[in-house]
DNA sequence: GTAAATTAAATTGTATGCAATGTATGATTT
DNA sequence: AAATCATACATTGCATACAATTTAATTTAC
């Protein structure tokens, strides 16, 4: 039996298996990151300072959907630690250039084997995994 | 040209886009859920409560994937909002149960329009919405 | 029948995440 | 060139999330 209230069901949602996976998911990498001591978040950061090696905060927040307001104590954060610096832009005072270190470029090698030990966590066929993919790049590039 | 460092690529992350679609998403649901006084977290408890009408912390938290220390918190905003009451079990004092109250249910009426109104901002089709929805939940269903 | 173990919530501490605001710098207008 | 506007980042306030611990109640072991 339906009835108009279906909608409002939360098995009906498609936004509450998005939010729980996203936080189940998240969840299993804290064994891994805590290993090399970081957060998702410190993580997904260094991913980008790995690729780019000097970005600053306006286009980090870009490529991590991420704003200032949460990624300044992020990045505090990773400096302390040692893993990136921040310094003002010479040309543009308001701007924040944040740079990888060689520690920071160290701890890439120990993150290396994250990525495969996360994927055998998923119960996902190899199919599904791709679609899934795909289709979630499909809704971010709406954004 | 891929090398052994192309796993840790932000582009090749599965989890990636699904943290920033969760968060996007979510966003989403904010200016129609303001207008009813909610957030996200308490939107989905009353989704369960209005299907449940009563229920225990315990299984509410089974229900949200979400653990007393989140949901505390909440339950005690929504007792506050007067659209849940919030009372020790008789049976085993340890248990607390959450029960709808009238109020609650009137705002039932009131969120009846935002999953529509949700749908239309995603850029999905509908065929890619159902295989999302397949996918996320059996995910879900693997935690 | 009591001590030990278990369970359910609450509490505490840390880390996000975001809206709104503040601050300093740079760009634009006239 | 001064006033206005715009931009980049930092700060503040609020609401999650979750791990770890605490507290109170119940169950289990012996």
């Amino acid at each position: 039996m339906s009835n108009k209230y279906d909608a409002l069901k939360l098995e009906n949602q498609l936004c509450f298996p998005l939010y729980v996976c996203s936080k189940e998911v998240v969840k299993r990498y804290k064994p891994f990151l805590d290993e090399i001591d970081l957060t998702y978040t410190q993580y997904i950061t260094m991913m980008v300072m790995w690729e780019k090696k000097e970005i600053n905060v306006k286009e980090l927040g870009k490529c991590l959907f991420l704003d200032s307001g949460t990624l300044t104590p992020v990045l505090k954060k990773l400096e302390q630690k040692a893993y990136i610096t921040r310094k003002r832009s010479d040309l543009d005072e308001r701007v924040l250039d944040v740079r990888i270190t060689e520690e920071g470029e160290k701890l890439k090698e120990r993150a290396l084997e994250i990525p495969a030990k996360i994927s055998q966590c998923t119960s996902l066929e190899q199919e599904e995994a791709a679609q899934l993919y795909r289709i979630l790049n499909k809704l971010l590039g709406s954004f």
